[in-house]
DNA sequence: GCCGAATAATACAAACACATCCGATTAGGA
DNA sequence: TCCTAATCGGATGTGTTTGTATTATTCGGC
């Protein structure tokens, strides 16, 4: 579902998302703090902010940090950025003609496609902060189908394991 | 949503699917009637057959078959056999301790997933043949969300592109 | 019962994308 | 001017998708 490439670039989004004014962070107390390959994280890094996601400050005191507000991040936008967006599945036994008729395979998963973009698209970075319930925004009406577990846990940055 | 691999395993036993009694069919068939890459769809029937889902025959008038009927055979399981079921996600900034509480991005990704796997496990072979309307068993609440757009398409099998 | 054609089964390898790491370069602050 | 950290290009390993070739079965005809 989450390719490890958006997985690393959402968590560290996110981290970015705490607050917003804090400043720049760089690459390796990011990749400390989230666990993840810092060289990689530095090539990812980079892509976000080609896409004006994040914005770079080279030398001393400088990092990374969101470009935007993180309730004007959609997942969306991110996985756009690392063209790991689904690809409108169109059926392979209908590809000659215009006739966009999907056929009862293709069919089914281009709604579960649909479902998804829907989730990607209704879900920000700052409705993954706030997290104590479900956003209204997300129309996949995810929580009917399963009622979140767990307990939210606030202080969510400081809870990074060693 | 569906890898290449995926699709072409799916494809090749919606074809088998359409009249479970018609005996073997060939490789090769498959693959030119439904624009498959011969070669690599021959291993992909391999596995089917490994994981019991297809019967083989050498030699002449050999080929491959269903070994259950459609109605048996749940979407689920045969990305199982092709081992491209989504793992199930946890937050791996818990990976340490038994903890299991995912944090709001992996929880709702947790969310989609499983939506996901519910969809694949009440779907079968013979929903997507019949295809008039969403199958009674889908609780992926899909129609709900998006009402299929396209009228059905019966004989599906001849309908193969050039 | 034996032989040869048909067909799956298996092995090997090329091309490509993904995830990862490393080293050299460039720009900004002190 | 130095130090620092992003930037950039390439090298590596793994997995996926595909192609080619060889082997092993099975059937049909004699």
């Amino acid at each position: 579902m989450l390719t490890q490439t958006t997985d690393y670039a959402l968590r560290a989004l996110v981290y970015l998302a705490h607050d917003p004014e804090d400043g720049y962070h760089q690459t390796r107390d990011l990749a400390t703090a989230l666990n993840i390959p810092g060289n990689y994280l530095g090539k990812i890094l980079q892509l976000l902010a080609h896409h004006k996601l994040v914005e770079s400050q080279r030398g001393m005191h400088g990092g990374f940090r969101l470009a935007r507000l993180p309730e004007q991040v959609r997942l969306y936008d991110v996985l756009k950025a690392l063209d790991t967006l689904p690809t409108d599945p169109e059926c392979p036994l209908m590809t000659g003609g215009r006739q966009m008729e999907l056929c009862g395979l293709h069919r089914r998963f281009a709604a579960m496609t649909r479902q998804y973009l829907d989730f990607l698209r209704g879900t920000t970075l700052h409705d993954l902060l706030v997290d104590h319930s479900m956003p209204a925004t997300c129309p996949g009406r995810i929580p009917a189908t399963d009622p979140l577990p767990c307990p939210d846990h606030a202080g969510h940055r400081l809870v990074v394991l060693t």
